[in-house]
RNA sequence: GGAGAGUUGGCAGAGCGGUAAUGCAUCGGACUCGAAAUCCGACGAACCGGUUUUUCCGGCGGGCAGGUUCGACUCCUGUACUCUCCUCCA
C-alpha cells in the first residue's frame, strides 16, 4: 500500500513513477478526487459529531438536574441523521479510494530498469560456465522419467496436470536439496520456521496477493472457508508479524522455510507444460526479512548474495538479473532474479526472486517497530527464494547428466544422499 | 462437532444505557551528595481530519460487524479468537 500523504504530496512524482509500471496518471488523479472528497466529507462530518457530543452532554446534565431535554433531544435526533447520510457518502467514497488504492503497485526503486515489458532487464552478473556437451543433452522430464524418479502418469491420474511424484532417489534427492538450504539458511543466521499452509484473506491481503490475486484466480482457496493454499512462503512468513510492533532490538528479523506453494497457474496454459518447471504444486525454501528502512538494501544484496552461494555450492552455471519495472511482482520496489542455466533448453531459467517491497507490505500488514525517538514506523520486509526446490532439481539432473542416462549427484549433497554419488536405474 | 466462560489503555482490573474508576508501569518535578522510598504533576493504544513543520482543536475508539436508542463499553443479533469440559482424532 502506497502513502496517501505521499501521493497527495507529490503527484507528478508517482504518477512518473508509476508510468513505469503500466498505472496511467488519471488513475492517480482520480485516487487524489477520492482522497480529496473523503477529507472533505470527513470534515463536515466531524463537524456534526462535534455538536451532537456537546448536545448529548447537555441532555445529561439536564437528565441530572431533573429539567427538561426535548430540545437537545430534539437537536440529537436532527443531527444523527445528517451524521448518518453524510457517513454513508463518507464510507462509499472510502471504499472507492481503498479499492482503487489496493491495486496500485510498489514504487519502483531508483536504478530498476524502466521498461513495459520484461526486455530490459539488466545482468548484473554471470557465474559459471555452462558445461560443454560431448552429447545432445536431455529435458530433466526425459532423464527423470528413464531413471523411473519422476513420474508424471500417475501424477495425471491422481491429481491432474502440472503435478509429480517424486520417487526412489528422486524424492531423497529432492529432500538432500532442501535439507541442504535449510542448513545453509540457518548457518547464515536465519530461523527455521514451520508455518501454516493455508492462510486467510487478511494474510494474502498483507502481503500484497490479495486483491489482484483473487481476480486472476492465481490460487487455491479453500470451499466454505476463509482459507487459501499458501502461494508462497513468504505469506505466512511476513504475516507472522501482521498488526505488531517489532522490538526495535529483534531487527532485523530473518526467518526461512521450506513450504509446498500452490499456484494455479490460471493463464500459463501451454508454457512449461513438461517438467518440474510450473506445477500447482512444489516445494520451495524461502527467506524472509524485516529491517529497519534504512538497512533494506543493503539486506537485499545480503539475500540476493546469500541465494547466489546456494548455486556456488552445488556448482550450477547462473546469472543475475535486475528485473524491470513492469515485469516485478506488485509488491516489490526492486528485485533480482537468479536464473539457472538449463542445458536441454539452451536457456537460463529463474530459480530464485529476491525483492525488497520496502514498506510497501509493512503498510498493508501494520507491522512496525520504534525508531530511536520512540515514534512508531513502518519496517522494511524482503523476500528471496533460497532456492526452489524442484527447479533446483530440475536443473541438477540437466546439468549432471551423463551420456548413459545417469546423473551425478553434486558434491554438497552427496553427504544427504548417504553418500550416493550418482543415480542410475538401478537406484 | 456439542456446552459454557471470556475478549476494556504497556500490564492488571472496575463499572454494566449518558459518554472509560483505580492500581502497577512510563514520563516530568520535589526531596537527596546520589539512589531507593515518599510526595506532587502529566500521560492511557493505534488511527483519521483541521491547523501546525513544536502546538492546539476535533473525530474515532472498549475483539470485529450490524441492530435497538436522542444517546451503548453497557441491551439484542451475527462473527472471530482465547480458555475449560465433552466428543472426535494423527
Amino acid at each position: 500500500m502506497l502513502d496517501m500523504k505521499m501521493i497527495r504530496q507529490n503527484p507528478d512524482f508517482i504518477k512518473d513513477k508509476l508510468a513505469t509500471r503500466g498505472i496511467k496518471a488519471e488513475t492517480i488523479d482520480e485516487l487524489i478526487g477520492y482522497d480529496e472528497k473523503r477529507r472533505e466529507l470527513i470534515l463536515k462530518s466531524e463537524t456534526l459529531k462535534a455538536n451532537k457530543n456537546k448536545a448529548s452532554k447537555k441532555i445529561a446534565e439536564a437528565k441530572r438536574n431533573k429539567e427538561d431535554a426535548t430540545d437537545a433531544i430534539n437537536e440529537m435526533k436532527q443531527v444523527g441523521a445528517d451524521i448518518k447520510q453524510l457517513d454513508a457518502d463518507l464510507e462509499k467514497t472510502e471504499k472507492d479510494q481503498h479499492d482503487l488504492a489496493a491495486h496500485l503497485p510498489n514504487i519502483p526503486a531508483d536504478g530498476v530498469p524502466e521498461s513495459l515489458t520484461e526486455e530490459g532487464a539488466v545482468e548484473l552478473r554471470k557465474i559459471g560456465k555452462p558445461r560443454n556437451f560431448k552429447f545432445e543433452p536431455k529435458h530433466h522430464w526425459d532423464i527423470g522419467e528413464k531413471l523411473g524418479i519422476l513420474n508424471f502418469d500417475a501424477s495425471a491420474k491422481v491429481a491432474g496436470s502440472r503435478f509429480v511424484y517424486y520417487m526412489g532417489a528422486g524424492a531423497k534427492l529432492e529432500r538432500a536439496v532442501y535439507n541442504f538450504y535449510l542448513d545453509q539458511n540457518d548457518k547464515a543466521g536465519y530461523t527455521e520456521v514451520l508455518p501454516p499452509y493455508m492462510v486467510n484473506s487478511a494474510s494474502m491481503y498483507g502481503t500484497g496477493q490479495f486483491p489482484k490475486f483473487l481476480e486472476n484466480k492465481a490460487g487455491f482457496e479453500i470451499a466454505d472457508s476463509d482459507l487459501t493454499m499458501i502461494p508462497t512462503a513468504e505469506v505466512p512468513l511476513v504475516n507472522y508479524y501482521r498488526d505488531d510492533v517489532i522490538p526495535t532490538e529483534k531487527l532485523p528479523v530473518k526467518f526461512t522455510a521450506l513450504t509446498p506453494a500452490f499456484r494455479s497457474e490460471a493463464g500459463s496454459a501451454g508454457r512449461d507444460t513438461r517438467g518440474l518447471i510450473r506445477l500447482h504444486q512444489f516445494n520451495k525454501v524461502e527467506m524472509v526479512q524485516f529491517t529497519k528502512p534504512e538497512d533494506s538494501w543493503d539486506a537485499l544484496e545480503s539475500i540476493t548474495e546469500h541465494a547466489e552461494s546456494l548455486l556456488k555450492l552445488l556448482k550450477i552455471p547462473y546469472h543475475v538479473i535486475t528485473l524491470t519495472t513492469s515485469d516485478m511482482s506488485f509488491t516489490a520496489a526492486m528485485t533480482h532474479d537468479l536464473e539457472v542455466w538449463m542445458p536441454a533448453q539452451g536457456r537460463y531459467r529463474e530459480i530464485s526472486s529476491c525483492s525488497n517491497t520496502t514498506d510497501f507490505q509493512a503498510r498493508r500488514a501494520h507491522i512496525q517497530y520504534r525508531d530511536e525517538n520512540g515514534k512508531l514506523q513502518y519496517v522494511h520486509t524482503l523476500n528471496g527464494s533460497g532456492l526452489a526446490v524442484g527447479r533446483t532439481v530440475a536443473a541438477i539432473l540437466e546439468n549432471y547428466q551423463n551420456e548413459d542416462g545417469t546423473v551425478d549427484i553434486p558434491e554438497v549433497l552427496q553427504p544427504y544422499m548417504h553418500g550416493m554419488k550418482k543415480i542410475s536405474k538401478e537406484n
